[in-house]
DNA sequence: GTGCTACATTGACAACCGTCGATGTTCACA
DNA sequence: TGTGAACATCGACGGTTGTCAATGTAGCAC
């Protein structure tokens, strides 16, 4: 309900005008909320950790059995983080008999980075 | 619990062992905390919109009432976004008589942009 | 088969989050 | 002083999230 676009109460203090044409560009919801789902993945420090380890276990990926450990936290609950992470396509997830390998998608964090960039 | 490492338990149709030295390096809890926090602002489409105009409005920031109407909320909800934005370091408001304007803040944005690196 | 290991899923709980209406506060102007 | 506008804060509500114990599932070894 601004209508301060149409009248002239600009403060004197202040000339310059109250709204340049700030919110006239068009914005993609959609995309937003897809971008939103990567961040929200990425907003816990655990999960920063996890995501550090699978980085820094490079192509091969890591197993998760050695996540866990240095996680501080339980197994169902290192499981549920990385459900996110997955979910949010963040890494992949490969079995290999008993164990389960988890693996970087560095495009979708590429992604997440240059929105940054605006 | 993962004494896969001490043994000999690797699957004979992998050869390659389960674990390199994934979780060797120091993770600093602190800094990771403080970077979710950063993350968890930017985990939501409406913010992601905000910080977006408030992007577009360059140096001279955004007045909040230009930012309602385009959001599609409420104004107390729109003020309750930017108090997230505002103390997770991601924009600075000013105000300027009865209006209040909205800055971005670049340092903390590249931060997070730059933790994606990895 | 039995038993063990690695991992996922379920269920429950407290804490947090997004939203809005109502109210408070500050400023400008008459 | 009084009125209205811009923005923040409060209170409440339903939905989501992080956590763990318990349980389920699948593969390996004997």
């Amino acid at each position: 309900m601004s209508t301060r676009s149409t009248t002239t109460r600009a403060p004197k203090v202040e000339p310059v005008a109250c709204c340049a044409t700030v919110g006239s560009t068009e914005f993609d919801v959609a995309d937003a909320t897809e971008l939103a789902k990567g961040y929200a993945a990425l907003a816990d420090p655990v999960r920063l950790h996890l995501l550090s380890m699978i980085t820094a276990a490079g192509a091969g990926g890591a197993c998760v059995c050695d996540l866990i450990e240095p996680s501080g936290r339980s197994q169902p609950t290192v499981s549920h983080h990385l459900k996110v992470l997955r979910e949010a396509g963040l890494v992949t997830s490969e079995k290999r008999g008993t164990w389960a390998w988890y693996h970087l998608v560095p495009t979708r964090l590429a992604q997440l980075r240059a929105a940054l960039d605006d």
